[in-house]
DNA sequence: GCATTGAATAACCAATTCGTTATAGAAGCA
DNA sequence: TGCTTCTATAACGAATTGGTTATTCAATGC
C-alpha cells in the first residue's frame, strides 16, 4: 500500500510466476487436465496453503483460471500469457542464432564476404546482429524515470 | 529457505532475471551493443550500485558476460539462456493454439475425478490437446517431492 | 607516487516471497 | 442441524529482493 503505483505489468508477472520450479511443475501437471487444489498439492512435500498461494500467483499472472465445481476449485491452464512471453523472447532469437565466439567474431566479418544468402540464419554478418524491434521496452523507463531526482 | 543447498537451476534464474522490467530494459539496451555500467545506469533513475546489482543477477542467469576494458567493465548480451527458456515455453504452444471451452474442460476433469476415483485418465478427454512432451519437468520433483509422479 | 575515474562492496532498510501452523468459511451429506 | 471435506485466510518467520548512501578497490593518467 505504500507503493505509489503498482507496476503490475503482465510480462513481469508471468516471468516471476515461471521463476519457481513448483509453479512450473503445477503448470505441467495442468497440461494433463484440470485439477483441484488438494490434487495439485499431493506430489509436493509442502502444505496445502503453500500450494494455494502458488495458485494465487499463477492466477495473478493469468496462467490459470479457476472454477468452483462442488467444494472443490479446479485449476485450468491458461497458456495465453505464455504466448506473449514467448514472443518477447523471440525478439532475441537472432542473438542466439548468431552464435559466435568473441574470437570467432572477427572471423565472422571475414566470412561475411559470402553474403547473407538465404534466410541469413547461420552467419549473421556481424557481432551485433542489428537490434531487434523491441519497441515496447520503454516500459522500464516509464516506471523508473519519474523517481527521485537527486 | 530451509533447504540445505539451493539447486540454482538455470531456468529459474533466467525467468527470475526477466521478471524485472529494469533488467529487461538493460538486456534490450545491450542489443544495441556492449556498454559499461555507468552507460547502462544513465537512462534509469537509480543509483549505479543498483544497476550493478541488476547486472550481477543477469550475469548469474548467464544472460550477460563481462569484460574489463580499461577502468570500465563492458556487459555483453548472452542470449543463449533465452533459447532454453523459449524452448521450455514452446512446449505449451499447443495449449494457447487450441482454444476450447474451459467450462467444458472443467466438467471433464470433474467427471474424471469423481469417476475413476484416482489419477486414472479416462479416454473421454475431449479438448485437452494431449500433454506436451514436457520431459524435463522433474526439475521440480527433485527439489520438492518425495514420491514419484511421472 | 598520487589523484581521478569507474565499478564493486558494505551496511542498512522496506517490501516481498515462500514456507509454516492454526483457524475460518463454504458446500455437500447423514 | 451437525459433521465432513476442501480450500482460503490469518498470523507468523526466515530469506530474498530492490533500492539507498558511504566507502573501498582497481586501473589509468599525470
Amino acid at each position: 500500500m505504500l507503493t505509489p503505483d503498482a507496476p503490475a505489468d503482465q510480462l513481469s508477472d508471468v516471468f516471476a510466476a515461471l521463476a519457481d520450479p513448483t509453479r512450473r511443475a503445477i503448470l505441467h501437471r495442468l497440461t494433463l487436465g484440470d485439477a483441484r487444489v488438494g490434487e495439485l498439492a499431493e506430489p509436493f512435500a509442502m502444505s496445502q496453503p503453500a500450494v494455494s498461494k502458488h495458485l494465487k500467483v499463477l492466477e495473478g499472472a493469468g496462467l490459470i483460471s479457476r472454477t468452483q465445481v462442488a467444494t472443490s476449485r479446479f485449476s485450468h491452464l491458461e497458456a495465453e500469457p505464455l504466448k506473449e512471453a514467448t514472443e518477447y523472447m523471440e525478439k532475441y532469437r537472432r542473438f542466439w542464432n548468431s552464435s559466435f565466439d568473441k574470437l570467432d567474431e572477427a572471423l565472422a566479418s571475414f566470412t561475411r564476404a559470402t553474403g547473407p544468402a538465404g534466410t541469413a540464419r547461420s552467419t549473421d554478418t556481424k557481432h551485433t546482429p542489428e537490434p531487434p524491434s523491441v519497441t515496447d521496452e520503454n516500459e522500464a523507463n516509464e516506471e523508473n524515470k519519474e523517481r527521485s531526482d537527486d
